[in-house]
DNA sequence: ATAATAAGTTAGACATATCTAAAAATACAA
DNA sequence: TTGTATTTTTAGATATGTCTAACTTATTAT
């Protein structure tokens, strides 16, 4: 049930409303399960479910959830900064953790941490009651030519897009000018120091977020 | 599984053979499913199996019960030393994350806590091939009247036992000089500094190893 | 407006882990 | 040695979460 709602979550924030072909998608799960599992959720008031309409989370959902994620996003920090992995090893060991029921246990982990904003991605930790502070990152795929940005966070961290960007030695943090964009497919160039000038695809773009 | 086994080994080590039952008193849980994991373990090659006798565990179930108790005591040792929990806080968290399958996750953990030897309660930590130091310790109710002994380890830790200890100020390191033996319960009356005397009964003496 | 397609639901099967109740095997003791 | 008590096993039920196949409802496009 929790990866259910924490998969129910991070669609939700994509669209208010959630078909349930797509969740199923997004699980490796088959529709029938998923149907079955939604009314258990709704049962305990964190999706309100009517037959053959689309999924939406209720507030107490939202706030079930960001738990979870909050649990998985400490577990991620805790990874990188004190046990030294890197930021595309930590995503299958957190998916462990984030089910771990001991919330002392994450309450000293993010004492430890100096209560992080952010988890190794750059996506935000929710508080310990769920709060989330918005980010008004936007897209590098929506940069115009010759801006100057600086990365702040992934939009959806898949471990090969993870390991793209480490051996293009792109961090979080570092600054990227926008140098051409290629009309024909949305590719662009980039400057990243000197003389190092990288190109990416629009696909990798669309999931670099800047300001 | 993961937790039959564990139990199995830790029956395994007061016992050779185990039986059925007394297996299933300790797990909480009936004599029928019990029965049927058994069955389960056996064909994974973990222990011997042969209707109505009593229960082995083999050499490779030994070797896969050390990998999750090793699990279990780094993380304990972790929970306190760099969560700084204390001893009677840390066995039910540290019972869920025995069974995360990231051996790079305990692997780090070691080595951040300097590949310690044993656990906050003084058992002794398996190494990565499942070896297991013996050791040489002695119950308290067995040492004589005059004897001064170091406190090494307990026996069964529960969370009881541990407030009981911490309430009387007794740690492990800490030295006990045995001052009288009572004959009629066995219970012992001990030295702890200057001027502190303290009484234990046999039952928690059974618990105390010393050296 | 209706046929084709997509999305959602139901029914029934399977696997896991548990239980109770009852039967079978073993151990113990008079 | 035979009856009683204990231990183990079997049979059958329940709960969870998954699946496939078939059916129903909704959407879309001509």
């Amino acid at each position: 049930m929790e990866n259910y709602l924490k998969c129910i979550y991070n669609l939700y924030v994509q669209n208010d409303t959630i078909l349930l072909t797509d969740l199923a998608d997004y699980m490796n799960v088959k529709a029938p399960s998923v149907n079955s599992m939604i009314k258990k959720l709704a049962k305990n008031g964190w999706v309100k479910y009517e037959p053959y309409k689309p999924i939406k989370i209720t507030v107490s959902g939202k706030r079930r959830a960001a738990e979870i994620i909050r649990k998985h996003r400490l577990t991620e920090m805790f990874l990188c900064e004190m046990l030294e992995f890197r930021w595309d090893e930590v995503h299958h060991i957190a998916e462990q953790i984030e089910h771990i029921n001991a919330p002392e246990f994450f309450e000293r982990i993010d004492m430890l941490l100096g209560y992080p904003k952010s988890d190794p991605h750059g996506s935000p930790i929710p508080d310990k009651y769920g709060a989330i502070t918005a980010q008004a990152y936007k897209r590098l795929s929506d940069c115009a030519k010759g801006e100057l940005v600086t990365l702040k966070a992934l939009n959806r961290s898949d471990e090969s897009l993870l390991k793209l960007l480490t051996n293009k030695n792109i961090h979080l943090g570092c600054t990227l000018t926008v140098k051409e964009i290629e009309q024909y497919d949305g590719s662009i160039t980039l400057k990243l120091s000197d003389k190092v000038y990288i190109v990416l695809s629009k696909t990798v773009c669309d999931n670099l977020m800047v300001l």
